[in-house]
DNA sequence: TACGGTAGCTCG
DNA sequence: GTACGAGCTACCGTAC
């Protein structure tokens, strides 16, 4: 292995500007962590930055020896301008930005790439995974958890360092080559293109929006000091009451389910239904049926509470001090989550709040936020990805699709339908998205949205359902048709994300879903490219919503440009059918 | 005591 | 014939 340790001041500035002639440059860092469970961004330390070329040379920086302030100006000048090539970059962008305020790109991802070349099947995607499936290469990553702050660092590190470069260096012809081959509906341009020469549109959109990523778990979301920590207190002495009333009372842990289930059984007399492994149920929905009964009423308020000051605090223990009223939380995301390419979002979740907790998200002071969110858009792309004429006319001139799905299934004219008839008709639309049948149907109306029907007329709207909505049916049965003959089929989303699915209800739900998170990606893309110089950042997503944080004067400037880039990205895939969204600017999250 | 599976609940 | 995806907490049985 062709390396070289360099902790000289001058002779690192010579390096660097060699490295200047290069396309694009391979590149990993060592970091100091105090908590390997807890990595702080903010005040960690790059120990090494490792940087190789396409002809296997590889230089390690030691920043602890050169002097940081004299290299930073060129070092950011050629990383921010050079294609960077790197395993799970969004860690060392991070690192990058903290530490050198250095911003790269231009990037391909190898992690990224190996998970789209998976298409949402193998799940192990490290450095040392993806070398021993492309280059056949064992890392040992022993090291990795070394001592990097030891004022010498052994050879062993430094040549550790420098093997991971060297197993970059490897593995990218072969990822390359692979995402190439893929045919794609479309074919990517721009810059990605153009540096690393790949064709394959989601690699391109997924590259992209590796390092607005990074951006996004950065910034952080505000939460106002102050509502934060009363709720939290207001709710944990309510919990705290009501847990010890519950347990005076009834002498059950509220929080078994065996317990709850036998105490139900036995000493209420209600029939429970049985889970799939055969024990009995007490959930929220099963129990609903009985409100009247008081018991129940107060298992269903302590579960609530419970689950409220839970999320309260996941939020305060990530929480960090931000300004004299604000704290910030910054999500760890997983870039690809899923297998359709939504993300995934933890410590703490950010994804999966509630109306109840929104309200503490407040823009800092002078700031506000603005919320965007796409408009029906799973069934829209249904829709188009179908080309189910009859949805496609409806969305065209734009009508309510719940309400005209109801006038379809009930044959009465479209200003004539209730509330009601409304409901129903949205649990069939969404139903049809994960693969309806007329039971699950019957089952998902009366738990979402209360309406009762019996599996008769499930049958029948199920019927009526795809006997006006053609291209629907036509597309369930080839899919169908496919999953006979074949065990496992690979659905396509309208960028050219591949998935496989084995599961009839996996492959009509996949290319969906899949196509609303390509758009929100390229969406995300287009707002970095659109925006200048605003002040105006993303700090949250959750799947088919944005919401920015935007410097006051500038909200209604950022706020037109978020919408072009919604619409923009829309566009582009979907050809036929309109894309609308819904966009506000507001002080807090629960606004609308 | 550590771990994995299950149940339950939240969001899109 | 099958409703889709995710994360977090707590319980509970099993392995050590």
């Amino acid at each position: 292995m062709n390396y070289e340790y360099i902790t000289d001041t001058t002779k690192a500035l010579e390096y660097i500007k060699k490295l200047e002639n290069e396309p694009f440059l391979f590149l990993d860092t060592e970091i100091v962590v105090k908590d390997f469970k807890n990595i702080d961004f903010f005040s960690d330390k790059i120990r090494l930055i490792q940087l190789g070329t396409q002809n296997k040379k590889i230089f390690v920086f030691d920043l602890f020896k050169i002097d940081k302030e004299k290299i930073k100006p060129v070092l950011k000048n050629l990383l921010e301008n050079k294609g960077i090539v790197g395993h799970n970059l969004k860690f060392d962008i991070k690192f990058l930005k903290t530490n050198l305020d250095i911003f790269p790109t231009l990037v391909f991802d190898t992690m990224i790439a190996s998970q789209i070349l998976s298409e949402g099947e193998n799940d192990k995607h490290s450095l040392l995974a993806v070398s021993k499936r492309e280059a056949n290469l064992e890392l040992d990553k022993t090291y990795q958890s070394s001592t990097w702050n030891l004022e010498n660092l052994t050879e062993e590190q430094i040549k550790y360092s420098a093997k991971d470069v060297l197993a970059l260096i490897e593995i990218f012809p072969s990822l390359r080559d692979k995402l190439n081959s893929v045919e794609t509906p479309h074919k990517a341009t721009g810059k990605v293109y153009e540096i690393f020469k790949v064709k394959n549109p989601v690699s391109a959109v997924e590259f992209t929006f590796v390092p607005y990523l990074a951006l996004i778990e950065l910034k952080g979301m505000p939460i106002s000091k102050e509502k934060l920590d009363s709720l939290l207190n207001e709710i944990s002495s309510k919990y705290q009451r009501i847990y010890i009333d519950f347990i005076r009372q009834y002498g059950v842990d509220p929080f078994s389910p065996q317990k709850v289930s036998n105490w139900l059984i036995n000493k209420l007399n209600l029939p429970l239904p049985k889970t799939e492994k055969g024990s009995y149920s007490s959930q929220d929905k099963v129990l609903k049926k009985f409100l009247d009964k008081k018991p129940i009423q107060k298992l269903l308020e302590i579960r609530h509470t419970k689950k409220l000051l839970d999320k309260l605090k996941e939020l305060k223990q990530y929480a960090k001090e931000d300004t004299k009223t604000t704290y910030r939380v910054h999500s760890d995301y997983r870039q690809i989550g899923a297998p359709t390419g939504r993300m995934s979002s933890s410590r703490p979740n950010l994804q999966n709040i509630t109306y109840e907790i929104r309200k503490l998200f407040e823009a800092k002071e002078g700031y506000k936020l603005i919320i965007a969110d796409y408009s029906q858009i799973e069934l829209r792309i249904a829709s188009e990805y179908t080309n189910e004429e009859t949805m496609i006319k409806a969305f065209k001139e734009g009508k309510d699709l719940h309400k005209f799905t109801a006038s379809l299934i009930t044959g009465k004219p479209y200003e004539e339908i209730t509330k009601e008839e409304r409901k129903l008709a949205k649990a069939i639309n969404f139903g049809l998205i994960y693969g309806i049948s007329p039971k699950s149907l019957m089952e998902y109306a009366v738990n979402n949205y209360g309406v009762e029907i019996t599996l008769k007329e499930a049958k029948e709207f199920h019927e009526k359902f795809f006997q006006y909505y053609k291209g629907f049916k036509q597309w369930h049965d080839s899919v169908k048709e496919k999953l006979k003959k074949q065990h496992k089929i690979i659905v396509v989303s309208l960028l050219g994300r591949r998935m496989k699915a084995s599961r009839f209800t996996d492959a009509v739900n996949y290319p969906i879903q899949a196509t609303g998170s390509d758009m929100l990606k390229m969406a995300v893309n287009f707002f970095y490219k659109l925006k200048g110089n605003l002040d105006a950042y993303i700090i949250n997503l959750v799947h088919d919503e944005i919401i920015v944080e935007v410097e006051e004067s500038q909200a209604e400037q950022a706020k037109k440009i978020l919408e072009e880039s919604m619409l923009k990205a829309g566009k582009i895939l979907l050809k036929q059918v309109p894309v609308e969204y819904e966009v506000s600017i507001a002080n807090n999250w629960s606004e609308k």
